[in-house]
DNA sequence: CGTAATCTCTATAGTGACTAGAGCTTCAAG
DNA sequence: CTTGAAGCTCTAGTCACTATAGAGATTACG
């Protein structure tokens, strides 16, 4: 096992600008190189890319998976912690479901009366014309 | 009529900030000022303001907002790329629900099998360790 | 009318999590 | 030994804001 960072990239799903992203920001450790300063990995470095794009996957946030990683190094610990980020996370998610199915209604609404005839008529400009709607923040996606 | 920057802001639930952002890429027409070089918004802002944050609660990006907000300045034209847009990010909508509801069942079960004890055996630790898992885009919520 | 509090101005830089590009060097195959 | 893909560093760009600094304008109150 000495993998090239295009190899690993490969092996975990991760493109290569990533790779050293990662590693620029203490989230993967600096490899090993090579006499021309190539990096090379070995299976530890698979393991911890993989965990991390799979947090990432599953929506936690870089802060996050860095606390993650450090409990996954120190296995005697309680595992509370990981449990409140998980937890946390959860309910974030619930949260832009929530939003998001709203926003699909809205959606399948304007387009259901949309009888594409002049804008004059269209419900889609209608409805988003209508500002009589909460002012919850912007972002809740 | 003849709003502040920040009545503007208070009466349509966007930042005083935004507004100015909004401004300097175009989406919000540049209003007039007093001798001391403050804005000052009328009726026609405050609607276009709204149009535009109820846009973006809906989740439309700035250019699909830039497209709808010159149909709604044109009334005569067919609404068909209005509904085009809304249609397409319906699709959208859909997906991501799609995805953050399979997401949820993940970190539920996570969440459930953490028996809190030591990180040795928690299951929020080894579900993210485990790469047992199909390669889509990592950008997909 | 004076002054203090608040608001607004411009301009620049920072956020998160990458992504793209330039211009170079190294490595593995033939 | 040559070729060309893959690697290197570094900088800048993305999106949609958000934050800060330091100045000037406006408003409310006494």
């Amino acid at each position: 096992m000495d993998l090239s960072i295009g190899e690993l990239a490969r092996r975990t799903g991760v493109k290569v600008p990533t790779i050293r992203y990662y590693e620029q920001i203490g989230l993967l450790p600096a490899p090993p190189r090579t006499e021309g300063q190539q990096r090379r990995y070995g299976k530890a470095a698979v393991a911890r890319l993989s965990f991390i794009r799979h947090s990432r996957e599953l929506g936690f946030e870089v802060e996050a998976i860095r606390t993650l990683v450090s409990l996954q190094d120190d296995p005697d610990q309680s595992c509370a912690t990981a449990d409140q980020i998980a937890k946390t996370h959860l309910v974030e998610v619930e949260k832009r479901i929530a939003s998001l199915t709203a926003l699909r209604s809205e959606l399948q609404r304007m387009v259901e009366e949309c009888a594409c005839g002049r804008v004059a008529e269209c419900r889609v400009i209608e409805t988003l014309a209508d500002s009589g709607h909460r002012h919850g923040r912007l972002h809740d996606f």
